[in-house]
DNA sequence: CGGGACGCCTGTGAGC
DNA sequence: TGCTCACAGGCGTCCC
């Protein structure tokens, strides 16, 4: 369901409400992605920090803990996680497959095909974490990240650059849907070698990245069919997308119907004739 | 090393 | 109505 706008927006929901809120009980569901790693009990009595984000990685600071003072934990939504923040006495929804009970309120991740994780981590710069950190790419809206450095980036990647923007070893937070739409804004074709796009498209492909995910987060995640924040707002309003999931429908621009390839397994869209090799 | 395929799961919608 | 199949917002791991 997340890709960096819900992620984000996501972190937003629930880092001041959580903020040094004190862990009363930790529960765990149904297996995720990979154990937890921990004695949930041993988290106990411990207050959350600020939330963070990296790519589509949350990360919660547990303080409090002396001979531990960096641990936290590390939350991925994979591919249909979701967090929501609700009062204690609220029942498990389905998919609930892990909470974090607080004197703030409840944390429950719903994941359906639990490809999502919940992992704990002594630091963020120790294993697990630095492993699952430690090959992401640039931060869309990093201000080291500029024009040339993304080029530059671009240009050792000989995969087509769908593919090279969903590896997210150049630039993280854009999945399949904000991949699409970014590529079709900057008139990219999806197929085209990431190393050969120019200084100048590298350029567009960057600020048509930063727009449409720039746009997703300040209406709160809606490109996405279903997606809440923690509180269970909903986005300000359903944003259309340009071209994913319209394969055969006019393009928006020229008219031309759509195209759906795919792509290491994945679904993308296009339109053939706004989007250049 | 880069690049692609695989597999982890469950739900949903289309087609028959 | 009920079955089967394709497909779904991600990504670590394995193999070439």
């Amino acid at each position: 369901m997340p890709e960096l706008p819900e992620v984000e927006v996501t972190r937003r929901s629930i880092d001041l409400p959580l903020r040094g809120a004190q862990v009363q009980a930790v529960r765990l569901g149904k297996p995720l992605r990979w154990p937890l790693g921990r004695d949930p009990q041993a988290l106990v009595g411990l207050r959350l920090g600020a939330v963070q984000r990296r790519g589509k990685y949350l990360w919660l600071p547990l303080q409090g803990a002396p001979e531990l003072p960096e641990q936290g934990l590390l939350i991925h939504l994979g591919m249909s996680g979701s967090l929501r923040l609700l009062a204690p006495a609220e029942p498990a929804r389905a998919h609930e497959h892990f909470r974090l009970d607080t004197d703030r309120g409840s944390l429950r991740l719903t994941d359906p095909r639990r490809f999502g994780a919940v992992v704990w981590s002594a630091a963020r710069d120790q294993d697990p974490a630095a492993r699952l950190l430690g090959g992401l790419g640039f931060e869309p809206f990093d201000p080291a990240l500029d024009d040339e450095s993304f080029h530059a980036a671009l240009r050792l990647r000989r995969a087509p650059i769908k593919t090279v923007l969903l590896g997210g070893q150049v630039i993280v937070g854009a999945g399949n849907i904000y991949a699409c739409e970014a590529l079709f804004h900057a008139g990219i074709d999806p197929r085209c070698s990431a190393a050969r796009l120019g200084r100048a498209r590298a350029a567009r492909l960057l600020q048509a990245l930063r727009q449409t995910l720039g746009q997703a987060m300040a209406l709160g995640g809606s490109t996405l069919r279903d997606f809440r924040d923690a509180h269970g707002v909903n986005g300000a309003f359903q944003q259309q997308a340009a071209v994913y999931g319209r394969e055969g429908q006019p393009c928006t621009a020229c008219g031309k119907p759509l195209r759906r390839i795919v792509q290491a397994q994945r679904s993308t869209y296009f339109c053939p004739r706004c989007q250049r090799r």
